[in-house]
This record gives C-alpha cells, sequence and structure tokens, in this order.
DNA sequence: TTGAAAGCGCTAACAA
DNA sequence: TTGTTAGCGCTTTCAA
C-alpha cells in the first residue's frame, strides 16, 4: 500500500522509494531489493529491468530502513586515539583507500587512551550493528575483549602484535623492532646508552627488545628515562637537554618515538653537538621528516599507511565474502632497520 | 505486541528493546521515548522512573529505528580530500574533540580532490540523511553548491574564505596570507624573488596576494615555478635544486606550502647554504616542525586543529537549538605572519 | 502529561 | 525465479 502523495508529508514527494522503482519495473518491491542486493538471485533480463528503473528514478535504498529490517549495517566503525599522530592519520587514510568503492562508509570514534573512553565508545557505537570495527591498538581492557569475542562482529586490532588477537590482527612486533635497534647500538659499540620514552605499553615492549639485544652484544642501557607523555618535537628538545644534563657521559640514546627523537636533532643542532660523533640517536617510528634531515635519523620503519590499507583490504575481502581459506586473518608486518646517519 | 523471545530470532534475548524499559517502568513505550529525547515534556518522577529502568536494562536506542521513524539521523558527515595533510587530520581531530560528548558520530567520506568524487561520495551519503555535512575545504561544483543550498541540511565550509558559502563557514583567507608575506618580503629588500607551489585554487590566492603586496613595495615576483602536485619533502628538496638551476640570481622564495619549504631548507643544509644570508625562504601553514627547526622557519600560521574545533562547536550549537542570534555563522579566523628565521 | 494506533521503507520467511 | 505477508523498533499523530 502506497503512502499517499498529495499529504504534505515531510519531502515525500522527493524521495523515491523502493516501491515506485517496483512498479516502475513491473516487479515486485521485493524483486527490486534482490535485484540490488543479490543480482545472482533474479533472472539477468529482470535484473535490467529493474537496473533502467532505478536509473530513471535515481533510487538510493534508504540505509535506516534496510537496516532495521536485517539487523545489519554498512558501518565500519574506526576508534582511533588521536588523529594528530601522523601514524594513525596515515593508517585511517590507507584503510579509506581500500575500502574506496565499497559499499562500506567509515565511521570515526575517538577512544583517547583510556580504557574507560574505549568501553564507552563501544556502547555508543554498537547499537549501529557496525559490519566491523577497526582498533588502532590492541584493545585495551581484558572485560571488552570478552565482550567483542562474544559478538559475533568482524574485529581488526592494529598497530602491536599479540599471539592472541580478538579477531583479526594486521600489526607489527614492537619487540623486535627494538631489538633490532638494540643490535645495531651493539654492533657500533656505544658504551653509555640511555633510553628516553614511555615505560608503558608499546614503549615497555621496544626498551625490552633494546634491552635484551643489547645484552647479548655485552652492552647494557645504562639509564632510563621514562616519558610517558612526551608527543611533541618539543618535548624531544628538552628532553635532551635534560639528558645531557642528568647523563653527560651518554654517548648513544634510543627514542622510543621518531618526534622526541627529531626534536633531539634539532636540539643538537642548535647546541652545535655532531651526530653521531659526539652522540648517537635513534627512533622508532619513521616519519616523513626523519628520512629527509640533512642528517637522516637512523630508525625503525613502520609502514603505518600500508598496514591501514591491508587492514582494509582484508576486512573487505572478508566482508565481501571472498576470504577463501582465510579466516581469522593476522598479518605481521615486518618492522625495518633504516639504518641512516645518527646512531 | 511484543515479539515472542522463545523464538530463535538473531540474538533477540540480547537485544534490549524500549518496550522492555517501559514495562519495567510501568509507562508506555513512547513515554520512554520522550523522557530520553524530550526530557521537558514528561513528569519529572516519570523521567526518574524511565531514567533508573533504562539503568537497570542497559537500553541503548536503536538507531535504524529512530531514524527510519523520524527521518533524521545523528550522523555528521566529513568529506575529506586526504587524511595524510597534517591540516586536515588536526581539523578533524579538533571537530572530534569539539562533538565528543555529543550524540553526534562522526562519519568519514573521501573526495580526493575531484569534482565527480565530489559529487558521488555526497550521493551515497545523502540517503543517510546526514545532521549536517562538514567540507574541508570549499565545495567546489556549482551545480554541488546549489544542491546542497536546496537541501535544508546544515553545511560546513572549512579552510577557504568565500563571501558566498552555502552556509556555515570556519576559514581563513589564503589572499591575506599571502599578502603578508609579500609585505615582509618587501620590507626585507629581497631584489630576485620566486613562487614555487601550485598556480590553482589556494595556491592562485596566496600568490595572488604575495604579489600584489609586492608591488605595493616597489619589488615583484621575478619567477613563478608552478608545481601542482608536490606534498612531501623530498618534492621540496627537487624543486630547490630546479630553482637554482633554472633562476641562479633568486635570493627569496615563497613556497606555497611549508612541506616544501621545509624539504628545501634541508636542501639547503646539504648544500650548505645559510638562511637567510644566501637565500631566503618562506612557506605556508606553520607546520609543527617549521617552527622546532634549529633555523625556524618564517611561515603563515593557520590554526588548523583550532579550525576544526570551532566548526565543531558552531555546529554542535545549531545542531543542538543553542545558536541564538547566530544562524548563518562565518568566521574567519586570522592567518598570522610568523616571522623566524629563515625570511 | 500520558497513551493508542499507525507506519517510516525495507527485507526475512515462507509460499507459489 | 518471483511474490505475499509480516514486522524490524522506534516516534509521529491524534486522542484522552
Amino acid at each position: 500500500m502506497a503512502r499517499s502523495r498529495d499529504k504534505p508529508f515531510a519531502k515525500a514527494t522527493e524521495t523515491v522509494r523502493i516501491e515506485d522503482v517496483a512498479k516502475l519495473a513491473g516487479v515486485a518491491p521485493i524483486t527490486v531489493s534482490r535485484a540490488l542486493q543479490n543480482p545472482g538471485k533474479v533472472r539477468e533480463s529482470t535484473r535490467l529491468k529493474v537496473a533502467e528503473a532505478v536509473k530513471k528514478t535515481g533510487y538510493v535504498a534508504n540505509p535506516f530502513a534496510s537496516n532495521l529490517r536485517s539487523g545489519s549495517s554498512n558501518i565500519i566503525s574506526f576508534f582511533v586515539s588521536d588523529l594528530r599522530n601522523p601514524h594513525f592519520s596515515n593508517a585511517m587514510q590507507g584503510s579509506a583507500d581500500a575500502l574506496e568503492g565499497s559499499a562500506y562508509k567509515l565511521m570515526m570514534s575517538q577512544i583517547g587512551y583510556s580504557e574507560e573512553v574505549e568501553a564507552e565508545a563501544l556502547n555508543s557505537v554498537l547499537p549501529m550493528r557496525p559490519a566491523a570495527l577497526v582498533f588502532t591498538g590492541l584493545v585495551q581492557s581484558t572485560a571488552t575483549r570478552a565482550r567483542l569475542r562474544d559478538q559475533n562482529i568482524p574485529v581488526m586490532e592494529m598497530w602491536d602484535f599479540t599471539p592472541d588477537p580478538i579477531d583479526m590482527l594486521v600489526g607489527f612486533s614492537n619487540y623486535e623492532g627494538g631489538r633490532m635497534m638494540g643490535q645495531h647500538f651493539g654492533k657500533c659499540g656505544y658504551k653509555h646508552i640511555a633510553y628516553v620514552g614511555r615505560s608503558q605499553g608499546r614503549g615497555a615492549q621496544r626498551l625490552q627488545g633494546f634491552q635484551e639485544a643489547l645484552l647479548n652484544t655485552g652492552a647494557s642501557v645504562e639509564r632510563i628515562f621514562p616519558m610517558e607523555g612526551g608527543r611533541s618535537l618539543a618535548d624531544g628538545k628538552k628532553a635532551l637537554g635534560d639528558l645531557l644534563e642528568q647523563f653527560p657521559d651518554v654517548d648513544a640514546v634510543f627514542f622510543g618515538t621518531d618526534t622526541l627523537a627529531v626534536g633531539a636533532i634539532f636540539e643538537c643542532r642548535t647546541r652545535g653537538i655532531n651526530l653521531p660523533e659526539d652522540l648517537a640517536i635513534a627512533g622508532f617510528g619513521d616519519l616523513e621528516v626523519s628520512g629527509q634531515l640533512s642528517t637522516p635519523l637512523t630508525t625503525i620503519h613502520v609502514a603505518s599507511y600500508e598496514m591501514g590499507y591491508e587492514a582494509g583490504k582484508i576486512l573487505r575481502n572478508r566482508l565481501e565474502g571472498r576470504d577463501g581459506e582465510v579466516t581469522n586473518a593476522t598479518k605481521l608486518f615486518p618492522v625495518t632497520l633504516m639504518a641512516r646517519i645518527t646512531a
């Protein structure tokens, strides 16, 4: 039964509904639905009739109606801590590119860096029955992990590695990155080595790999300067000053992030400290600027855009039912030592 | 009429519906709806009863059902050309922060740099009846502009300035930024001035302001090197090499973006060119790195995060009906000359 | 201030 | 392969 079009209902006359298309094509609404969603279940000639009617009317399905009825949506919810971190915005852009042209829409939710916000964000997103969830990071709270495992919804974690992902994972090993840098420092023969950066989470893993590799070469990390909040180049500059003051003997520093390391390099240049003769500096992450400096930074390369793209591709295969044999995809991206000039 | 819970319907038992809350609170479903959406239209004691029932059941409204019925959604659709441009990711983060805690969800759509993609993206978003649209840039196609003006949907444009926005606008004047830099170059007394950057769109406006201001001081832009695609530091390095080769007399360059300018600075350092004695360099945008270099870049500051935040706030006021007297808000952000070292 | 009835536009389930 | 019927969960409309 058609809604009467002469009633002054909100913009009713402008909205093309499936029924309008059906009438024009001379079929039932459900046939239009099938022709659009499952073309295989409809005779080719019917599909063409429908396609023409769709074109003529400019019909686009009302996503709320389909979602309400089918109980599932085409929304992929992206949980990000901070888009100002280029690694995360690169990853998100990568996923967006991989999903380009698909039926899926990207929704962004903030999780900051707290478990509570994470849980709240999830609560507000789940009622939308998203087609998938993407986390730029591992899901922190074990309660949330358990909850997500129960729900039957595809989950992509990124950016870290764990043997026990909720579902899919595209990540890299922070431990391995740290280890490579430790090996490199060992080979270079530095004697008074410092670490500056986070002592929690990913930072802890980088540090652990770094320390273990150094021990194997007979060296060690003499001083650790924990810095939980350092996210700016200015923080890196300041960190270098503090370091030199508190540890004048230092001959090599491993910074937990490139941002800190690059800031430190600028500070060195201001102070007339030569790299790597006077001091060796290394970072982690390989920002664009790191490789372009006149004294390019030695660091660990992390392919953020590519990881985002890969995550989007895997998700897309899974959602579009082309996963073939792969179901519980875990992809470990290799981490690369970029031994450039500074260390 | 309640759906019988014993039918093996998809996860029926897990979903709390408005009816469940209503029963528990001893009211009709519509009253629950009102208590949640229009608390003012319900007696306080009723509101409390409902609130308690909501808490007990953990009820969250199914957004598809509400949207389908009400014909409007709580989705704000963000159109971005490229999140790898830090100005845009900063702006998006700013808007996300401003909308934090509201009922609105951020959806991201790519528009690349083409009018066609822009129109397509819009087509796929409009059926979701978004609460508002945000464009990081002016909407390019005049057809699309007209179409959006017809629709009765709040539109926020950003990042540029036009006297004739579709609806709301938070932007800055590229012309004015260029003009300031032209004035500065004039004051400094440079004789052989070049511009390297886009000659279209925003770049053209920067260049125009730059040229006009220079003419007022009796100087002029001797050479223009159009570069439509340069988006990386490496492009800036290469641009500097080309510039010196094709225009050896140059004593000052204005780059259309900080990325190009910073790349050029690195190249200068490699080549032993002293800034600003041998060559003056200026950029546009004020990236984080620009101010932190050991020879900080002279540039035009653009407050991208703040603009995004402001756009989000204005939008929120409008959507939550707190716009007061302001309806067609246009906010012009000032642009600031950061006269640092390099020019 | 509260409620009953109806229906938003689509698709699952079943039937032909 | 196509169609009929019903109903997803909410909120609009209208009535009390």
